[in-house]
DNA sequence: ATTGACCTTAGAGCTTACTTTAAGGTTTAT
DNA sequence: ATAAACCTTAAAGTAAGCTCTAAGGTCAAT
């Protein structure tokens, strides 16, 4: 039996990361001692790196917390919502991936096409681009 | 001259937004009618549209707070700052970029394991990949 | 003159995943 | 017996970027 302090140590958790996590319900509460202490079995170490390997994975708490309960009772429950839940990660992760793409593609344009020298930055070209139409100055041949 | 509702539709930002980018001084602060209703130019509506463009090129509020003082004195300020930021935002989106790839290609390496189907949980390969270590069932075999 | 749409401020609330703090009790070693 | 190291709880604080609420003043139209 281990208290919480060993228990983080080993799982390179915090202490309260571990309370707080059975607060939210994704580990068991565990039996105490008399004088109120948590009372940590291998099982829960088991528990721990589960979690930990979870987040590593790209799961939110929320959705360990699903996979936690899934875990517990394997029997009650079946591969397709384990996958579902993956699946479904891994449609959030492509996405953002895509939008930062999108951003990183900006943002090479802009280093492209500015000086970057130590000029003044009046005529700076990350500065127009970020700039919305200039409705004073627009001309025909203000194309580029 | 507008008052911040108009402004607000203008830019497709809330008016919450925009006293909040004035109280973080991303937005100069405006005159005032005699009543104390915020008064806009067209110049505003330029900031405005500046600040979105920003938050649009992934740029957080910091950084945008920073260029927006770089516009404001362009005389003042260098090219090599505007592409330092920029450059900055670009490693940052790229590391983010690695990391969620790492993540995407953990979520389908389940996927390709599992079979996704209908029987209870049991023996799911998902599960498994996050369970550590067993210590109990380990065995010299058990190299998949 | 009154209704409705607009404006003002300060401050609380939201999300996520904790960390930090405060105030106090317990265990272990010397 | 006492100090260090550990444990307990509840609640506040953090980051970012707002949104929402409360309580109230103003403006435009009827």
């Amino acid at each position: 039996m281990y208290r919480i302090g060993e228990l983080a140590k080993q799982s390179g958790l915090s202490t309260h990361a571990l309370r707080y996590y059975e607060k939210e319900g994704l580990l068991q509460a565990s039996n105490r001692t008399d004088s109120g202490y948590r009372e940590y079995s291998d099982s829960y170490l088991q528990q721990i790196l589960f979690i930990a390997q979870g987040k590593n994975a790209g799961f939110s708490l929320d959705e360990i917390r699903h996979l936690m309960a899934i875990r517990l009772d394997k029997q009650g429950h079946t591969c397709q919502e384990v996958t579902e839940i993956t699946q479904q990660k891994l449609s959030q992760v492509k996405q953002k991936i895509t939008e930062l793409n999108v951003i990183k593609q900006g943002l090479e344009k802009m280093l492209d096409i500015c000086c970057g020298g130590n000029e003044a930055a009046t005529e700076c070209s990350i500065l127009s681009l970020l700039e919305p139409v200039k409705v004073k100055e627009q001309n025909a041949d203000d194309c580029n």
